[in-house]
DNA sequence: TTGATATAGGACCTAATCGGTCCTATATAA
DNA sequence: TTATATAGGACCGATTAGGTCCTATATCAA
């Protein structure tokens, strides 16, 4: 929990490298070599992130992949869930022997609740964020002041 | 990532139910009746928690387990961590073939800061937050006002 | 029209991790 | 001394993650 899978880790790094050309069309061949990433793994991240939305593809000659949209309305939580799935902090209902239980009732809905904070700085935090060389600390605007239900 | 796994979702069944009569010493069977929990199971949390530092024990007969501190002393980061081990968010340095990059690094070092971020919350989150029949945002102290370095 | 070059969408395999069980050693109290 | 409890492993099966490969389809250029 709260580990990035590799994999996730790979994509942040290839989104990055994309950012720094927004405008051309990338084939998987020049993101593996620009990335670093072998490029059998590469393509299965391009594929995963265009049908997360994250990228748009080109198929045929001259195709390539881009930026779906601008790194500011890229949340971290798309990148997240494109590679990894849903990022909900629990798989409440698959046991229900358990769910009986009240007690374990309300610690769940507690486990929910702090998921949701989670998932709020998930969402807040986009891939403008990571690829700038300002810390988040220092971006006003990217703090989080007050948690409240949403 | 940001999924608790099912093993540390029955440790924080087991400690709310152990929150319930924290002055009496519990016995692995006690709990795993109580919690309806595998015993065998129970008996492997239950060590992995003293490990941790969340339970203390007495071996012997009449032997068992009990909260090592009150439920408010007792971070959700902690049960977490005994159970899972570290929470960090990256696994960074296992694969310096990518750490050439100065991308990469960049783009870590922000993933790093998003993890301490999360870390946060489950600091401040406490098992008396867990067992609380009132809600985590309705309660003003448990309110995270702003996010600093720390 | 054809061929070269891309992505699309799978199947597939291996290695690591997770969930769960069991066995032996040790400590304590009656 | 014996019954009862935890300590600390080893162990195994099932699931998931990481990584590779193959075939189909779309596009452009000659």
């Amino acid at each position: 929990m709260v580990r990035l899978s590799k994999l996730t880790d790979y994509a942040s790094v290839i989104l990055a490298q994309m950012a720094k050309k927004p405008d051309i069309l990338w084939s998987a061949g020049q993101v593996a070599e620009e990335s670093a990433i072998p490029k059998p793994t590469c393509i299965k991240l391009l594929k995963l992130l265009v049908r997360g939305g994250v990228l748009t593809s080109m198929q045929g000659s001259r195709g390539g992949y881009s930026l779906a949209k601008s790194p500011s309305r890229i949340p971290v939580k798309a990148i997240i869930e494109a590679i990894e799935g849903s990022t909900a902090i629990t798989e409440c209902g698959t046991d229900e022997s358990l769910c009986r239980l009240t007690d374990h009732c309300s610690v769940m809905s507690r486990w929910r609740e702090l998921g949701d904070q989670v998932n709020h700085i998930l969402t807040k935090t986009t891939l403008e964020d990571l690829i700038s060389p300002r810390t988040l600390y220092t971006r006003p605007d990217r703090r989080i002041e007050t948690l409240e239900v949403y």
